[in-house]
DNA sequence: CAACCGACCTGTTCGC
DNA sequence: TGCGAACAGGTCGGTT
């Protein structure tokens, strides 16, 4: 389900709303959410903590601990992490709760239980082999060419790859490589110097406009407060945005790939 | 080396 | 209306 705009969206929210906080408890109902330390640790661990600051890695939140320690989710396809009065009704799906001071408590929902949470010393541990952050500085058409052209596959099996690019799903790379004109067949190493331009301004528009957005509402009420809108995304058999061809769907890495055949032609 | 497949899981949608 | 199949925003490890 989410990917960097969504995450981002999920960790200004934490940002706001725990900051400062000092852990009193947790509560693990999936104990598979814990992907490290084992349960009993994590929980031990973290009681007496403080949270520092809340940041994102690809689609990793980041949240920094005081005294140390660093607490990590990934939520992978169905997860969502949220603040929430102890009063609050509990959702149906909800695997941990980390109980705040002040009857505040951060809720991990994941219906499909792919999502974990890492209890680490140093957060390397486990982003340490991700890609190139989008907004960062080091995120050139230089760069990325670069990687691109390390390897031999199709150019969406590669913005999928997060140890090229960190934070990019199957939504917005179907996005971004409509916006750059690409197919997403094309080997990556293929690319030239031009269209890689391209597609480095293509990532870097998308994901800042679906930032903005609060992310993509896909409609089934999890991103309901998210206003992007794909352009091919979902758009098999309807006509294209910018020519009216209509547009195709075909599989790349068993993910369902849309692209427009005359805008991305080969 | 690149592509494919099954796991991990549950919920929703679609075709009959 | 009911039921099974297909599919879903992610990632990993093992085969082809």
């Amino acid at each position: 389900m989410p990917e960097l705009p969504e995450v981002q969206t999920v960790v200004n929210h934490l940002a706001e709303c725990i900051t400062g906080r000092s852990i009193t408890g947790t509560e693990i109902s999936w104990a598979r959410s814990i992907a490290v330390p084992g349960v009993t640790l994590f929980s031990q661990q973290l009681v007496g903590k403080v949270c520092r600051a809340v940041s994102r890695r690809g689609k990793y939140i980041v949240i920094a601990l005081a005294p140390h320690g660093y607490l990590l989710c990934h939520l992978r396809m169905s997860g969502d992490l949220k603040v929430a009065d102890a009063a609050a009704p509990r959702s149906k799906h909800e695997r941990v709760r980390i109980l705040f001071e002040g009857e505040c408590e951060l809720r991990f929902d994941d219906p499909r239980k792919f999502g974990k949470m890492y209890l680490v010393a140093d957060p390397e541990e486990i982003v340490g082999t991700l890609g190139i952050e989008p907004f960062s500085r080091n995120f050139t058409s230089e760069a990325l060419y670069e990687r691109l052209h390390q390897r031999a596959l199709r150019v969406k099996t590669l913005l999928l790859d997060q140890r090229c690019v960190a934070g990019l799903g199957n939504i917005y790379a179907v996005e971004s490589l409509w916006h750059a004109g690409i197919n997403p067949l094309v080997r990556s190493n293929k690319l030239s110097k031009e269209r890689v331009v391209k597609l480095r301004n293509a990532i870097y528009e998308v994901l800042r406009k679906a930032v903005d957005a609060r992310g993509t509402d896909l409609g089934d009420g999890v991103w309901k407060s998210g206003g992007y809108s794909p352009k091919t995304y979902g758009r098999e058999g309807q006509p294209c945005r910018r020519c009216k061809t209509v547009i195709r769907r075909v599989i790349v890495n068993q993910r369902s790939t849309d692209f427009c055949p005359k805008c991305q032609s080969r």
